[in-house]
DNA sequence: CAGTGGTCTAGACCACTGT
DNA sequence: CAGTGGTCTAGACCACTGG
């Protein structure tokens, strides 16, 4: 039960997180339960109160407990009620996954174009330049999810064939691109359904969709890696965050 | 320059960022710029390092620092890009400041009505029991913003007139039900103007406009105070994000 | 009152970056 | 290499909550 590796290169307060994250997500930390105060949980992972409060930290951003000044640690009650963490971004499978679906994915084409002018600027392009532009569907249980157009900066003109290979996006574009994927910027807009939405999420057209426009950057915030579109099928992913004061 | 009051209720790291914080916003410290060392802030604020540390990590969670292990800490280049902080919620009124506009509200009306049964569920009420429920129009620049339709848990069929008391509806909120919120709850949907809003923001009935529905929440979570439908004006303002990995 | 989380200190060592 | 941020310790005192 008490698990701490003080030989991994992953820290302690990490551990102890992520211990603690999946003893929530069992079930063996119901939702509003209390958690083992600090001090407790010092002697039994024999870790200073620091690093304790480091891992209560981390937890605490992401949703996950809530801490009461005097009273205690307890579980968000709320857990399960957001599709969204605090603060971190998702790749459409994972998001597939939380909201409780089986994902799969059909993949539809790879080719090289003059992007749209908006993604062009977001990515910091000149006019005579070229993107690698990936086509993708995902779906939830068979029900189509997202329909995802993806413009990289990357020459190569590789398919990313999810559904074959399982490597998930960030994964694909950190190899190809050789960046690490640190934020995020992302737009989120109503739109009127394309025939090509319609179509695939079996909509009328100009039906209200979602589209969530991301562009993925690396951790000096100043370097475009890539480009995203994503239409959501509101029948099957919602987008429900839980904020907080500031 | 330097400016901790050591006597002052408000906690050395908090007065440590509210400082940096007002150097990074007057552009003393510009979009990119280097920030002094860990180590240089312990000594110029004569403060140990874990107490700078705390300061830094608050602005970084706010997306308002870079830190680069064995490089340095920089002001993010994007802190003008993005209307929403990481994990934090506001108010109407100071979101559309953020986009630049000059705010302003037309209100419409309160009355006590049986809320529609989202919301009803939501705030967890019998079928039997009335909300207080406000209805407000926001304007940027004189340009019709948003939409908004309160509904309240108190008994209280006070007018809320925003542009009159020039109080703001969370306070209103938190005045008139005695708790504070700490969390929201949000949920967002693409959808068609109703006859309603089509004619708010002058635009065709039909129109994809942004939904945005709020649930507003106290610190233990579990005490609902009130839910709020806000309706998008695209043309004025949009959702952009700056998310970052988990 | 005892117990909780919130703040703070003064050290230490490590991992990483640039020169 | 010197300098940066990242992790960690072992203390201390405070502010708040409940019985």
């Amino acid at each position: 039960m008490i698990q701490i590796n003080r030989t991994s290169i992953l820290p302690l307060y990490y551990q102890l997180a992520q211990n603690l994250r999946k003893q929530i997500h069992s079930g063996e930390l119901p939702p509003g339960s209390c958690l083992p105060s600090e001090r407790d949980l010092m002697v039994e992972y024999r870790l200073s109160r620091n690093t304790v409060r480091h891992a209560m930290e981390v937890l605490d951003h992401e949703g996950l407990i809530v801490r009461d000044h005097g009273h205690g640690t307890f579980v968000s009650q709320l857990s399960d009620r957001f599709e969204y963490k605090l603060e971190t971004f998702y790749e459409n499978w994972d998001l597939l996954e939380r909201a409780g679906y089986t994902p799969s994915v059909k993949y539809l084409e790879t080719c090289r174009v003059y992007p749209p002018e908006t993604v062009r600027t977001a990515l910091q392009m000149n006019a005579d330049q070229r993107t690698t532009c990936h086509t993708l569907v995902f779906y939830g249980d068979d029900h189509p999810a997202m329909f995802t157009r993806d413009y990289l900066l990357t020459e190569s003109d590789e398919e990313f064939d999810i559904s074959k290979s399982g490597e998930g996006f960030l994964n694909y574009l950190e190899r190809t691109s050789g960046s690490r994927v640190e934020y995020v910027l992302a737009d989120l807009q109503a739109v009127e359904a394309t025939p090509e939405i319609a179509a695939t999420f079996q909509c009328a057209e100009g039906t209200p969709v979602m589209l969530y426009q991301e562009l993925f950057l690396d951790g000096s915030q100043s370097v475009p890696i890539a480009y995203s579109l994503n239409y959501f099928n509101q029948q099957i992913v919602q987008f429900r965050l839980l904020t907080r004061r500031g």
